[in-house]
DNA sequence: TATGAAAGAGCTGGGCA
DNA sequence: TGCCCAGCTCTTTCATA
């Protein structure tokens, strides 16, 4: 599964349908991308236990996968409470003046480590962060400089119904 | 490292701080979890090459960490463009009638793959969700359904400058 | 907590169907 | 593409500090 000591090459970071189509992936491949979704750590022989092929088979499979960039890596998964933040929320920032993200304030509020994701978005906002923070007055400094950026809006998480879904390719959803 | 066969125990989905603080950290676990953050299939004898223990020992700290909640799993990383998935968008969600999540509508909803996350927020919205598409004739399939929930307000992601940053214990960030 | 040794499981590369 | 085999690495456990 490839040297497990570099990131993956070709993992482009977004959008766009870049590259390889998912045409081309059989149920094999299909069970095996759900199978390291759900358990990163799984080894291959026990992927090929559950699918019925020797582990070289697998192995050859997964690289295909990891080389097209449909794999585009592998993480532990912590959570966020248990490093001290208690607070997780989504800030909505509504531009002020031109300010893209190339610049250097954006630069600087995006490197700050509270920051989990942000996407730049079309639509009413400019931009979307998930951020975690270590309690309500920890989210209002980081707020402070955020608000440098531009108008925000901020919405605090009670509850994730749905933390992270396996990523199922189109048109294969399962039958439920 | 455990058994991946199994989900690890004790992963609660959210805030709270539930169990124990990210005292009782060292140095060494600190960076174990920044290491497997990083690379999720990185071996024992790896991490035990990187942080100058043995093995064994690293296994111990690991186990530990999956133990008490500090890691609560490990998957691999897939890119939905690859899968099929042209679009990336955020979908809020604003109240119409007190329906909760319990309710049976909500929880069909819920249960289409394109939603990636749900999370239920205070604010001015109810829902924020994120969603993968195949393109913007299936995003407005998807809405229709959404908006049997309440008034929606989307924004399409155009790119994702942060798209999921390494999680460091509070107090730890890394000097510049 | 950490280490080292030993046994078992898993991985990789080459040859072949 | 996939299988098997051989050699090597990794994991796990246990005795010991």
């Amino acid at each position: 599964m490839g040297d497990p000591g570099e990131r993956l090459k070709d993992s482009r970071s977004h959008r766009g349908l870049a590259g390889d189509s998912p045409a081309g992936l059989d149920a094999i491949d299909l069970r095996l991308l759900e199978l390291v979704q759900e358990e990163g750590r799984i080894t291959l022989s026990e992927l090929g236990r559950r699918v019925r092929l020797s582990p070289a088979a697998v192995a050859e499979r997964i690289r295909r996968l990891e080389g097209n960039g449909t794999i585009t890596g592998y993480a532990a998964l912590v959570s966020p409470a248990h490093l001290g933040y208690g607070v997780l929320a989504f800030v909505r920032v509504a531009p002020r003046g031109g300010l893209t993200l190339r610049h250097p304030r954006p630069q600087k509020v995006l490197a700050r480590p509270e920051i989990l994701e942000a996407h730049h978005v079309v639509g009413e906002d400019c931009w979307i962060l998930k951020v975690a923070v270590r309690d309500t007055g920890h989210l209002e400094e980081l707020l402070e400089q955020v608000m440098t950026l531009g108008r925000t809006t901020t919405s605090i998480v009670m509850s994730s119904p749905v933390d992270r879904r396996v990523i199922v390719p189109i048109g294969r959803e399962r039958p439920e």
